[in-house]
DNA sequence: TCCTCATATTCGTTAAAGCGAATGTATCGC
DNA sequence: GCGATACATTCGCTTTAACGAATATGAGGA
C-alpha cells in the first residue's frame, strides 16, 4: 500500500458540504434536534435520499443521531478537529444569510406549529432547540 | 429541462475545497502571487496535474491567473459572494495551522531563496507577497 | 522562421457519487 | 407472535471527477 499524505481532516468535511441537500439538512439541524420525518417533510425529498445524506453527515462527523423509540433525531455535532470546527461554525453562520435556508427554516417552523397540516407528521416528536 | 433549485453559490466552493492538492495550492497562493513552476516544484506533483487543479480553482472563482511572458502567476481571488468570501477567509486561516501546509510554505520559502537548488526553477520569477 | 520553454488542454481509463426502486431492520401496539 | 410505522441499507444505473500520458498553445530567443 502506498504511503498516505495524511494532509488534513478538512477534505472529508468539504466533501460533506459539497452537496445542496446536505447543506439544507445542516441548516435545519443547526439550531434544533430534528426528527427525520420532519426533514423529509420540509425538504420534500424522498425518505431514502434524506436518510443517505444524513448517514453521510454522520460518517463525516458533523451530525449526531439519537434514537427515541421509533424516531431518530439528528443534530449538529461539532468536529473534534479544531480547524474543522471553526470552519463549520463559519459555514453555519453563512448559511443563515441564504434565502433558501431561511425558507427551509420557516417551513420547519410551520410544520412544527401545525403538524396536522402535514399528513406524515401525525404523532411525531417535534424538533427541540439545542443548547446554544 | 427541469427547474433548478438555485440553492447556493456555496456548493461549487466546497467542491473546489474538497481535494488535498487544491487545498495545498490555495495555501501556497494565499499569501503570495506564485509562478506555476514553483507550485510544481514545491508540491512535487506533475505539471498537468497542478495545471488542472489551478484551472479548477480559477473556474470556481477563488484563484486568479496573470501572465508575465512565458510564466503564469496565480493568487487567491476573493469571491464576490459574501458568504463564500467569509468562508474562504475562515478556511485560509485554518489552513495556516495545518502542519502539511506549514511544511509546504517552508519549502516554498526555501525554493524562493535558493532557486539554484531546484533545477527547474532557473530563471523563473520568484513569488511576490500579495498586498494584505 | 524555427526551436525551446512554460503552461494548458485533450484523451482514455478508472473510481466514486448520487439517484430511484426495492428491500432490510428496529420498535411499537396488539 | 403479527402487522404497521420509521428509518436504514442495498442494488443497478448514470454521471462526474481524477489521473497519467500525450498533445496543443503561446511567448521568447536565435
Amino acid at each position: 500500500m502506498a504511503s498516505r499524505p495524511a494532509s488534513t481532516q478538512l477534505v472529508p468535511l468539504f466533501a460533506a458540504l459539497a452537496d445542496p441537500t446536505r447543506l439544507r439538512l445542516l441548516s435545519l439541524i443547526a439550531g434544533s434536534e430534528v426528527c427525520v420525518c420532519y426533514l423529509v417533510e420540509v425538504l420534500r425529498q424522498s425518505q431514502p435520499k434524506i436518510s443517505r445524506h444524513l448517514a453521510y453527515l454522520r460518517k463525516a462527523g458533523i451530525a449526531h443521531a439519537r434514537r427515541e423509540g421509533k424516531w431518530m433525531h439528528y443534530r449538529i455535532e461539532r468536529p473534534r478537529d479544531q480547524a474543522a470546527a471553526s470552519i463549520l461554525d463559519a459555514v453555519l453562520s453563512s448559511l443563515r444569510a441564504v434565502p433558501q435556508m431561511q425558507a427551509d427554516l420557516a417551513r420547519l417552523t410551520r410544520a412544527c406549529c401545525q403538524p396536522q397540516h402535514f399528513v406524515t407528521l401525525a404523532g411525531a416528536p417535534a424538533p427541540k432547540r439545542t443548547a446554544k
